[in-house]
DNA sequence: TGACCATATAACCGCATAGTTGTTCTGTCA
DNA sequence: TGACAGAACAACTATGCGGTTATATGGTCA
């Protein structure tokens, strides 16, 4: 209401920043692997690291990332700790890359047999 | 139609460095405003300096990185070289993340003022 | 040709961070 | 209580990469 511009939806530096530290949190494949198994439904800690193949300590240590920026949520039972997802617009944003990543393979593959 | 598994949309771990890869492209501030310098058209080098504030060098090696993963083209003229978004798609990307982080702001701003 | 501008590249520095190892903390069960 | 399992944390290493400085490349004009 109150926009002195209207066209300039132009981020500032400051939020620039913040936009960039969420790309940088899905920019680990390892993490990407960890959003991928929870794709289903929560698990817990030890769950995660069979699912991962990582250790432990490197496995707690994404899921706290991932939990403080709220991308994941965590919840205790007993001796366990079970995450999830807490913000599935992750999987739009990877469903999105995916699907470009897919077509430039796509188009290249077509460069080596153009007229067949 | 060929796909024997239906449900498991399961990326391979080198699927996952693909993507991740994409995503750490739009990981960095100064890559962020480049992108959105460019988009409303095309730009040359000297410009995208100029608007982005950083070295010429540095500006050169970030479009040099966007050029090749395809976000961004190039073209010569003379002795300038444009630059102007390829993949649109980045954009998309932005808004979603912008707009998610918009909200969760909001969300916390509302935690200061509850009651009124 | 030589001077100059625009862009790219190379070499280097410093920092952020992914991964490891070892330890701590907490909860469960005997 | 003690022993053990699950999870988090601390300290460390190594590597990737953003930024800078200096230089090279290539195009334009006189």
């Amino acid at each position: 209401m109150a926009r002195s511009k209207i066209l300039p939806t132009v981020l500032s530096p400051e939020a620039l920043e913040l936009v960039a530290a969420r790309f940088k949190l899905l920019a680990e494949p390892m993490r990407l692997r960890l959003l991928q198994a929870l794709h289903d439904g929560e698990l817990n800690v030890t769950q995660l690291v069979e699912a991962s193949g990582a250790t432990q300590a490197n496995v707690s240590k994404h899921l706290g990332l991932l939990c403080d920026a709220g991308i994941l949520s965590r919840r205790k039972d007993g001796m366990h700790v079970f995450y999830a997802i807490a913000d599935r617009m992750v999987f739009d944003l990877c469903s999105l890359v995916c699907t470009r990543l897919q077509a430039d393979l796509a188009r290249k593959v077509t460069h080596f047999a153009p007229n067949h």
